[in-house]
DNA sequence: TAAGCAGGGAAAGCCA
DNA sequence: CTGGCTTTCCCTGCTT
């Protein structure tokens, strides 16, 4: 545990509007956080934004995802590698629509050496133009309150201090749009997210062995408790929980996988690809299907009833 | 072109 | 033994 005065920034840059990530996806991790000393502490839902670009900066002060005095009652740490994932997978979607020559750091940069704060150099460059930097949080008292800039609103005004900005006049965003939803009060009420590439504790919290004297425990079954799993959202998660879609993380998905495996006592090792074929016999049956998005699957709504209709799924 | 994902046929395994 | 539910293997097509 280190103690730390940080900055975050926090970016969200869409090319449009009805960027159906925007438009009907709540998200849980659409933003971009950078800090200085490196240190990831920032999630939140955001659903239908309707805004260009999206761009906040929130201080921190204290331990380990700490907040500074306006902290919500709980702030878990960012699923680091849901965000970079997302970044990846949508980085030319997220990618500004601006010319190359004007990106969102140039527009911090300047608004930020008027103001006079130190700035951490960003990287926009490459294919994917976010650059995560992680690494131990080292004290650092560099940023003073006062060096908030005044037009910035700093969590204490707003509780979530969270802003929209065009590049032309700011925009303030309601904060009920952004930490509303369901998943976000399961995940502020969940352990700490998985760490070391999204492996982590599932092993020792999750059951694993075939389960004996309960009916056989079927691969929706499983997919839903997963779901319901704050510490699984690094391989799955919700994409509309209201709707039954969720999606598999590209890059976790074969954890998951060997999870059911295990779970079923197999002999071999359970692939996505495996595991992928089963869920496309749900499309014959009906419990699961299959939508036009990569690793996007929806319950059928009878099933998603169902199974939140009953507690105990297994 | 290669890799990843999706869709599906077919056969085998497991279990109530 | 039978049927349901995968699991496993394999192939093809599409997209990036």
């Amino acid at each position: 545990m280190h103690a730390f005065n940080a900055y975050l920034r926090v970016y969200m840059n869409f090319t449009a509007c009805e960027h159906p990530l925007v438009s009907s996806w709540p998200w849980h991790y659409n933003v971009v956080v950078e800090a200085d000393p490196p240190q990831i502490v920032l999630f939140g839902t955001l659903a239908e934004m309707e805004t260009m670009t999206y761009v906040t900066e929130i201080r921190l002060t204290g331990g380990r995802g700490a907040w500074s005095r306006v902290a919500p009652s709980s702030c878990p740490e960012v699923d680091l590698e849901v965000i970079e994932e997302f970044l990846q997978e949508h980085s030319l979607e997220v990618q500004p629509a601006h010319t190359p020559a004007s990106p969102p750091t140039a527009v911090w940069q300047q608004m930020h050496s008027h103001h006079g704060t130190r700035i951490i150099e960003n990287s926009w460059s490459g294919q994917h133009p976010y650059e995560w930097h992680c690494g131990s949080h080292t004290p650092n008292g560099e940023y003073e309150e006062q060096a908030l800039p005044s037009t910035w609103p700093s969590p204490h005004d707003n509780q979530w201090g969270h802003v929209a900005y065009s590049y032309e006049a700011p925009v303030y965003i309601d904060s009920d749009s952004l930490s509303s939803s369901s998943q976000y009060q399961e995940y502020q009420d969940s352990p700490s997210p998985v760490s070391d590439g999204g492996g982590g504790n599932d092993r020792d919290s999750l059951p694993l062995a075939p389960l004996s004297g309960k009916r056989k425990e079927r691969l929706f079954q499983f997919l839903f408790e997963m779901l319901q799993t704050p510490s699984m959202r690094s391989c799955i998660w919700w994409v509309q929980s209201s709707s039954g879609t969720f999606q598999f993380s590209s890059q976790n998905k074969e954890r998951l996988a060997q999870l059911w495996g295990r779970r079923k006592g197999n002999r071999k090792t359970m692939t996505y690809q495996k595991m992928a074929r089963a869920l496309r016999n749900y499309s014959r049956t009906g419990e699961i299907k299959k939508v036009k998005r990569k690793l996007t699957y929806r319950f059928d709504e009878k099933t998603l009833r169902g199974l939140q209709g009953s507690p105990n799924i297994v």
